[in-house]
DNA sequence: ATAATTATGAAATAAAATTTCATTTTTCTG
DNA sequence: CAGAAAAATGAAATTTTATTTCATAATTAT
């Protein structure tokens, strides 16, 4: 297991002290993996005492163990999680914070997904007869790029981010009619009410929300995508980009359904954008 | 580097004692990171400070040092690769697969950023009068996801997925604006047009694109987001994930920029939507 | 308020790594 | 192939680093 992310979760267990070294480790990974025990306390304000009790409390053998966890989670390919941008970061600092945390996201809403609900909505959408994404705010724009990515399948999609037209299109659904809902809280009142409708009209609701929410409970598949909370603490960030990481997991599971010859359509599709650029060079 | 592909590529060089130092270590690279000099020597059948010789010539500070690097290359088995989905892949499969293409994507865009140049755009960005984002099918996506986000910060900010009233807008802006043109070929003629009459007419022009294109070399700041070629093949898939990472980024920087209280701005936006919603029961 | 528990650091101790230097082994030269 | 020069090696001393012990301070519960 990461240990950073262990030193993350195990946070508020920690004493003053131990937070203290704790928040030196997550500030600087890199510097501390080159530092003595001396070192590092004298970072920290505490004893060196009080750093190895520390690297026991994080069931490590000692101080020197406790190096060898941290270098192995700082190795390529191991990814952070949700380091914290930090009032004075360089461009530099922030841009490298920002990816890794998206990454850890995405590591995180992928763990979350169900391939069985996966494998069942892409049943669902290969034999639809119609196709609505509804969406609001941040998934909205989630619910646009849906749109794009399935008319390219010559698939009659709709796409709405107007409450009521999501509500009119609702109420016309009937069976036969797949309708997604994308909301990452779950708890957007006229989205909920949208999917009810939907039900209630006998299309097939997917969901692209959190597990157990007042959402969630609406739709007949569920597809939950995790994601770190402080992430979206201010504006969402990591919770759409996993969002659309899933909608190409849908497509690309309805082109597999579809088989071989249906990929030449798409070629078409994406050829038939080439008068519009210029040539390259190469 | 990965040192035990370097213990191996170096074995011919090494003396008579050396080479029993590295059998020993790459036969159980595993045992060796937990053990001390002193029992690597005994095992080696050799003495200790030669173990320290061996650390040294292999350009590490000494064998805690190198020890740590053993740590690493061990940590290294799984990078984020761009695996390619396959005809007979089950859901769990492709929703991996997928996932992790798009985090080594990822990770690549963040490696092509130059954060001189994000540094530049959020100057430019926190001073303009206006923001305006451009893009066209999938990057009508990041344009209006940047709306979303730019929109909380009270600036005047618009955004068109319309060729003419992309244009209109281009040919009103003036000195003090910020137009952000995006698009992953940098091909799009209608886009690199819009870029050179903004330009003409004094906005300041920033490029979300690949780097030596038709629309970078149209734009006063280019922000260069590589992702690897196949992974868009017959959609925009890796490309818009990494672009809006990026509106992330920028938005972020902005934030930075314009202080803590600042944010309390943020939080009120946020806020704002709470009548939308249905409580949490926790 | 006071006892019990827990957290902390100074100093002592132990462990580990490195340096020094003498000895051995290898390599080169005539 | 002798013998000098160079390189490699390890024993012991030294230095650096980490851990333990124990007394004191801070916190929590009663």
């Amino acid at each position: 297991m990461n240990i950073l992310e262990k030193i993350t979760n195990e946070l508020d267990t920690f004493s003053k002290s131990e937070r203290k070294v704790a928040e030196v480790i997550l500030s600087s990974p890199n510097t501390v993996i080159h530092s003595s025990i001396a070192a590092l306390a004298k970072q920290a304000n505490i004893s060196e005492p009080t750093v190895n009790r520390f690297c026991r409390r994080l069931d490590t053998k000692g101080y020197p163990d406790f190096k060898l966890h941290l270098a192995q989670s700082l190795a390529n390919g191991t990814p952070y999680v949700n380091r914290h941008v930090d009032e004075n970061d360089t461009a530099e600092e922030y841009t490298s914070k920002i990816f890794e945390s998206t990454m850890a996201n995405l590591e995180l809403a992928r763990k979350s997904l169900d391939p069985t609900s996966i494998n069942r909505s892409v049943d669902v959408l290969t034999q639809a007869n119609k196709l609505s994404f509804f969406g609001l705010g941040a998934s909205a724009i989630v619910a646009r790029d849906a749109q794009n990515k399935f008319f390219r399948f010559n698939v009659p999609v709709i796409c709405f981010d107007d409450i009521l037209m999501q509500r009119m299109s609702a109420i016309n659904s009937r069976q036969g009619d797949v309708v997604v809902v994308i909301s990452h809280t779950g708890r957007t009142k006229s989205l909920v009410e949208v999917a009810t409708l939907a039900k209630e009209n006998d299309a097939t609701v997917i969901g692209i929300t959190t597990k157990d929410t007042p959402l969630a409970k609406e739709c007949s598949i569920v597809l939950s995508v995790d994601v770190s909370e402080d992430t979206d603490l201010y504006m969402p960030m990591a919770s759409r980009i996993a969002q659309l990481a899933l909608i190409d997991v849908l497509a690309t599971g309805f082109t597999l359904r579809r088989g071989s010859k249906f990929r030449d359509n798409l070629k078409k599709v994406k050829d038939s954008l080439r008068s519009s650029r210029f040539d390259r060079k190469d």
